[in-house]
DNA sequence: CTGAAAGCGCTAACAA
DNA sequence: TTGTTAGCGCTTTCAG
């Protein structure tokens, strides 16, 4: 059987508690003690039972993430950073694909190996404001992504509104007219596709360009191949348009794709510019303009949040709202080629302040 | 507090051990006080305290998976295979990253993490046969990837010689005659690299075409920048060559780009196959042609053997390999863009045997 | 078919 | 500064 603090106690000539308060760092232990306990440990190769821990401490020194899908190039970048800054706190990271689905969502969020963990992280997808109730679990929680919820957890989020419309303005400042919004979702007021719809009309409304129906577009699932669905689409009913901004990174790589196929130069003919700043968009052809939505900070901000819950005793504290800052990233799709001149050269990015 | 069997019992008005009995599916327990004990169950909400039971029974229902970088599409594929395959088992996955850096993959390895899960997959990067001794660990491990070690642990990987093997032979059938091995790397006879290389040989070979050290190119970090360095890299020596098989899909995509930047048409002037067959290769363009290593296959029996280990008394049974089968998958990067007119169509494939 | 009691390995009071 | 004791919530003998 395994190595237990009794082994190393009796090896080091000391009680077990000595050991306990070795291993947590217990400040008043006198230096030799110390010593011995640590030659001990070593000599034995202990390892402490983190079942027993946790059992006994209510703590497991490990967070759920729930995502929708990792071969989804967003979350695999969103988990990636997530864990990284849940490593900084020796934080360790169970991740749990949702699909999307509300059942399974509902499912993980409610399974019982949510209490083998201190804290969850939700990127909700599929879960609306009317099941905000349903959030009301035992376990603190951190929502990500959309402000769908009003109030039942800690939330933090991109600043959806504020980067669409920089987004778009940016499309603007380079003399774009007929700007296309690439991702709209029908009836969606206040999930990621409608902010950014918000953000869109505010920058046409600031200049003074008209809003036109036929310029938003509909895309039904964000991923790669409805993006080119929705463009090839669009073409033919004969739409015409000098830019695009699509609602995230696939889908405009998706637009790209059939764009050039329809032998439309990027950015000559039409500028293109993404959502996510993901890490393809530095390489596609024509490299992808985008929108930093802030993903480390997100994600350290998210961790931090998280620990402060589970270490608050009461749970006092109401819901909280963070936003990151954001940045448009300028790439060949919408400086053209003259930028892949020298492609070692930084991106060009236009800094934004953060809001909160 | 939360609640606990004691309050199921007493609620129930029966023992502790009932509700016990009645969690874990004993069988022989009256109908009535069962459904008397899940009424009990539902009313109080009580979830079981998974650390008491890992405490207890020594099983967390967790494994870990340990992967080099989450931002790396075929590292997320894997993991996303990975967790559904575990999933289909009831069993939880922590993804820790180690970054291939081979002093965080021990100490990844050896942490007392690694004690809170029932098993190990191990997706080996940085360590090599020198280091086979450091897998002796009191937890069960199966190793995913390359064939680096000579029996410390079972082991699942693909095919890698006869899978490139057969890419460069698919090469060939197209009339191609001289052919780049794409990411090779200096002095690896037995990671991915070198089997790659093997199987490139023995291709040629086998077509009585010569083996031209000019014709194998380096690439340093398998990622997409190093893929079009790589490339720009070949294309400047004044190197002439009709078809690229490309160890893997990400330098393919940045070796496919630099072509293209560079008026070559794909796969008119070269034709370029990858490896790994991840999501973006169908909707790049072209579209790339690529080996489907098998990787559910892949997932599907890491996890089994590793529960086999798992439940496995004694640890009995000598280390083993397994093999996934792998295809071909043509795309339109060697079979040109007819097939685009028939984007909906599935790809073609040539299916290849499983070994074992 | 069900109950009683022991103890998994650890930490937190409380003593010494 | 260190030792003793009592459980955390559960599963598992062993009786009944």
């Amino acid at each position: 059987m395994a190595v237990t603090m009794h082994d190393v106690a009796k090896r080091a000539g000391v009680s077990i508690k000595t050991v306990s308060n070795v291993i947590n760092d217990y400040p008043h232990i006198r230096e030799e003690t110390r010593s011995r306990v640590l030659e001990a440990i070593a000599a034995l190769g202990y390892q402490p039972n983190l079942s027993a821990r946790g059992l006994r401490s209510g703590r497991t020194g490990a967070i759920s993430l729930i995502i929708p899908d990792l071969k989804n190039a967003y979350f695999a970048e969103l988990a990636d950073a997530v864990m990284r800054a849940a490593a900084e706190h020796d934080l360790v990271v169970m991740i749990q694909q949702s699909g999307g689905i509300r059942d399974r969502e509902l499912e993980v969020l409610h399974g019982p190996r949510m209490r083998m963990v201190d804290g969850i992280l939700f990127s909700v997808l599929a879960l609306g404001q009317e099941d905000a109730g349903l959030l009301d679990i035992p376990t603190p929680l951190v929502l990500l992504g959309e402000r769908i919820f009003n109030g039942p957890a800690d939330h933090v989020t991109m600043q959806n509104v504020a980067a669409a419309r920089a987004a778009t303005e940016y499309l603007i400042s380079l003399g774009r007219k007929r700007i296309v919004a690439f991702g709209a979702h029908e009836d969606d007021g206040i999930g990621s596709a409608g902010l950014r719809l918000t953000g869109y009309r505010e920058a046409l409304a600031a200049a003074g360009l008209q809003y036109r129906e036929e310029l938003v577009v509909d895309v039904g699932n964000w991923n790669r191949a409805d993006g080119a669905d929705a463009m090839r689409a669009a073409l033919a009913s004969g739409l015409e348009f000098d830019a695009v901004v699509a609602f995230n990174d696939v889908i405009a790589l998706g637009a790209v794709r059939v764009l050039q196929e329809r032998g439309i130069r990027i950015p000559d003919d039409v500028a293109v510019i993404g959502f996510d700043d993901i890490d393809e968009t530095r390489y596609s052809l024509p490299s992808l303009s985008t929108v930093d939505p802030g993903r480390e900070e997100i994600a350290e901000t998210a961790v931090r949040v998280l620990l402060e819950r589970i270490n608050d005793p009461a749970g006092g504290a109401p819901p909280r709202e963070y936003e990151s800052s954001f940045r448009i990233v300028e790439r060949e799709s919408t400086l053209g080629v003259a930028s892949s001149l020298h492609p070692r050269v930084g991106p060009h990015v236009h800094p934004h302040p953060t809001s909160r």
